[in-house]
DNA sequence: CATGAATGAGATTTCATTCAT
DNA sequence: CATGAATGAAATCTCATTCAT
């Protein structure tokens, strides 16, 4: 069934282009016919794959989402030691963004803004969740690398929720100032001294 | 003659009224009237006072960020130790948004948001400049803290980003699900932690 | 009673002022705050003395048009000779344009603009009775300026309007572009022209 | 694929009805509503092929002024002997007028009205510019009537603005009432007395 | 009387979405 | 399927007029 195949190429196509629109211009200031333009393919055409703008717009945050943990995962993937692990999840998005997914950055500050407005359970745009899988993710890499020794006087929890914080605000700042300092060193930092005052604080 | 009016308290009355309504339907889905109506004037008045929705927008984003230095000003005045002083800075966020201005926190994204696609120097909402100082700040606080004993062996300009970035990092998580941890304990064990990180690097 | 002739002097000082603003904006892009400020005096003041936009604007049109009258029968007050009293009649227009009411030329176009429009009879901006007596003291002119030798051979109405026509054509093309020629030698040349033309005629 | 589109053919209908709408109710009393009433579509229709309101009038007016100049050429064309031409150029306008054009008779007016306002070189709407032309083109006219005999003892350029202008002033009193004469005839009497009159001063 | 703050009707303009081809 | 012409709901902004002081 090639048919099949070829809409979900389409789809894929119309995203790719909604990312990058988005990413220009933000969410409201985007048209469906700069989408479409972007795309290259006719105005009517969209609606053809999505049923409104709103569905794209979370079609595209999926879409980065997954983008995104591809990568993680991958960088993850082969290594064992805990520290390595968890310096490779910091310094991932940095990677990301600095590398092919450079001009997207600003895009993800939309979804955020937009997943705060949309906050109800079981929206499109449900970013509770991620963070919540994330935080998970962090707190079991953190705890490997702490507890070699002993037991944590922290919550472990939180400590994931504050790594990924910095990570996150750091990133902020960088998009304001891309001068300020360089995302990856501060990123890659930032876990070490996370984990070294976790450890002192025994 | 008419009513003597004091226009600057009445450009506040609509800067209160339009900084409720932008933090709870967003920049772009707020409508002049709705701004009008939560100011109990009408719509045409708002003209009077300011000549557009972007001006507003400028306008609350500033009378924001003023309210928050005073709190925070206000909070730092009279501490001398420098870590206590560090606790402080970093709980004065949870505590205005816990506090008085619990229903503007929403806003905070759009003004991330609009700051972002908005980069041009000598704009009216350059958010860039703020981190600049913010950073100025918490560097010289840091500095403070540690080289009590001796020289930090990192640069403190990247530390105090890292500070501030785990704080706004944390807000943001928690504005998306305030029971995924307490704020305030949170921005206070975060700065714990990057101290004695930074200590421990010795 | 002092108040009467306070209040006959101040709707001539909004006059005055109104038809320096329509002259220079044009009676649409003319706002009453325009009028009011030109006036210096409060915006709502202007409607204790006229009761709207448009009735200010009549009202304007007639001020002007009986400066104009003023001004015509002043300078045709004195003259014998008919030939001498037609040039001075011509050359009218001039005068009052290329002298104090320079800045005012302007408004007569929309005078012209608004009085089509409103072309009912009996209203406040009818032109069409002003240029019917017009034609007839310019028709009871010409008749004594050709007939002292011999009845004419054209219907002197006629020739009342071609006179009158012409002054108001050269005006226009005047004013589009005042270096196109020396507006008042036009206008003596062109009734020369045309009294020539009409003894020719036998 | 939708429906092949002219879209030079749609702008002429929506320049059409512009036209008639303008004419009945005036530049500034025109909605844009009222245009795409009149042209039988949507409101927002017409700004799929003009920007503005101000675009519209602009291409009416030149629309305008090609018909016109289409009229007169068409009239002048066969014409060889030069008294024969000048009238013919004089009752040109009112044969354009009294025949399919009666009822865009008002909107010269406003044509006026604006460009006087909008007086700067290089502007959609110059007048002076369009003047210039028709007077070098009557200016040339009136020499080879004259000349035929002897050199005009007077400035043929004045006399070429006396003439367009006699044939405008005309008309305007002919709108204002079109009972005081017959436009047509009018128009071909001044041409003949400001010829006879340009002989004479000999 | 004089005023200018307040207003809302109304105008322009944008754009997501529909639908005839 | 693909398209882009057509649309009207909705948003911004203006300004003549009112009216409390």
């Amino acid at each position: 069934m090639p048919k099949k195949i070829d809409k979900k190429e389409k789809k894929i196509k119309i995203l790719e282009a909604s990312i990058r629109v988005f990413a220009k211009k933000g969410l409201h200031n985007t048209k469906i016919s700069d989408i479409a333009e972007a795309a290259d393919i006719g105005k009517g055409t969209i609606y053809e794959y999505y049923r409104s703008k709103n569905e794209i717009f979370a079609a595209s945050f999926h879409f980065f989402l997954e983008k995104v943990d591809g990568v993680i995962s991958k960088r993850l993937y082969r290594i064992s030691d805990p520290l390595e692990k968890l310096l490779a999840y910091s310094s991932a998005w940095a990677e990301i963004f600095e590398g092919d997914y450079l001009e997207y950055v600003t895009i993800v500050l939309d979804f955020w803004a937009e997943s705060i407005r949309d906050n109800r359970e079981a929206t499109a745009l449900n970013l509770a969740k991620i963070y919540d899988e994330n935080r998970k993710i962090v707190k079991s890499l953190l705890e490997d690398c702490i507890t070699k020794d002993k037991t944590p006087s922290v919550d472990t929890k939180i400590a994931a929720s504050i790594l990924i914080g910095s990570l996150e605000g750091l990133f902020i700042q960088w998009i304001l100032d891309r001068s300020a300092f360089d995302y990856k060193e501060a990123t890659e930092l930032s876990t070490k001294i996370i984990i070294d005052g976790l450890k002192k604080g025994d």
